[in-house]
DNA sequence: CCTATTTTGACAATGTATTGTCATTATTAA
DNA sequence: TTAATAATGACAATACATTGTCAAAATAGG
C-alpha cells in the first residue's frame, strides 16, 4: 500500500486483518454451533438477547449489534419460526414487539455457552490479556471514528 | 459474558468488536467507492490484484484474501463482465487462467487510491501508531490460532 | 508411465446483509 | 390539538459468501 504516512500503512494493515479475522470468526462460529442448529448470525442474535437485561425490539437489537434492522428482522423471523424466540407485546409501541427467548431458546443458548466457553479458553491461551484489551480499544476507537464520519455525511 | 477467566472475557469483547468494525468498514468502503461503481468486495479484489507483483489465479487470490475461491470467482466474473479485469492464459495450468487488470481496471484502481488515501489519513488522525500495530499483531495471532484449530479438525 | 490424490472452474442451494420503498405508528414541534 | 418528522415492520431487489457437487486438469507417488 502506498500511503503517505507510516500510520496510514499501519491502519491499512489493521483494516485488512480485521476483515480477514471477521471472516475466520464467522467460519469458526458456524462450525462450532453447527450440530445444535445455530449459525454465527443466529448465535449472535441469541447472545445479545440473552445478554441484555430485558427484551428489546428488533430495531434496538440491530442498533446494539451495528447491523441494519432488516438483517435482524430476518434472523428474528427465522428464529421465531423455529420457536427459539417469541414476541411480547410492547406497551409503549403497538407495532414494535419485544423479542424474548422461549424456553427452547434459553436451552439453546445454554448449549451454545457450553461450547463457546472452552472454545474461548483454548483460543485465548498464548495470547496476552493486555494485548487483547489494547486491540479492543483500538478497534472501538476506529469504529467510532467511522461512525462519526458516516453521521456527518 | 460469563467466561471463566478475565482473558476469556477480553477475547469475547475483542471478537464482538472485530465483527462490529468489519461491518462498519464494509459500509464505509461501499460509500467511499460508490460513485466510481465499486463495492467493498470488488475494491478489495482489485486492490489485491494490484498489490501482487504478477497476475494470479482465482484460487491464489482467494487464498491470499482468506475467502473461498467461489466467492472470488463470482467477483472476478462480474469484474470481467465490466471489463475491469481480464484473463491471461496460464502456461502452467490450462484451466486456471491468470487474472489481470485491464487498462480500465488500472484507471479504476488509481481512482480508488485517490479516495482511499485521504480517507485513511482522516481516519488515522488521533489514533496511536503503536496501538494500531499492536492491534494488528493481536488480530493476526488470533486468526492464526483459528486457522490452526480449523486445520486440525 | 500410470494411478491416486489434489486442485480448479462451474453450477446450485443456502444463509447473510445491504439499500430502497411503503404504510403505519410514535414523537416532536408549532 | 394538530401537523410535520422520525421510527418501525414488511417486502423486494441486489450483493456477498458459504457449502456441496461435478468434471477436467495438474501433481505426487509408486
Amino acid at each position: 500500500m502506498a500511503d503517505s504516512t507510516e500510520n496510514g500503512r499501519a491502519l491499512g494493515n489493521l483494516i485488512f486483518e480485521t476483515l480477514r479475522l471477521a471472516g475466520r470468526l464467522t467460519l469458526s462460529g458456524d462450525a462450532l454451533m453447527k450440530d445444535i442448529g445455530l449459525t454465527s448470525a443466529r448465535w449472535q442474535v441469541i447472545g445479545v438477547i440473552s445478554f441484555l437485561p430485558s427484551p428489546r425490539t428488533v430495531s434496538e437489537l440491530a442498533r446494539t449489534m451495528g447491523l441494519s434492522r432488516q438483517a435482524i428482522q430476518r434472523i428474528v423471523n427465522d428464529l421465531r419460526a423455529d420457536d427459539v424466540v417469541c414476541l411480547l407485546p410492547n406497551p409503549s409501541h403497538k407495532r414494535a414487539p419485544l423479542v424474548d427467548l422461549t424456553e427452547k431458546g434459553r436451552k439453546l443458548h445454554a448449549e451454545a455457552e457450553l461450547r463457546r466457553i472452552p472454545w474461548t479458553e483454548t483460543l485465548v491461551s498464548g495470547l496476552d490479556g493486555h494485548d487483547l484489551k489494547a486491540a479492543s480499544s483500538a478497534l472501538i476507537a476506529l469504529r467510532r471514528r467511522l461512525e462519526d464520519m458516516q453521521a456527518e455525511a
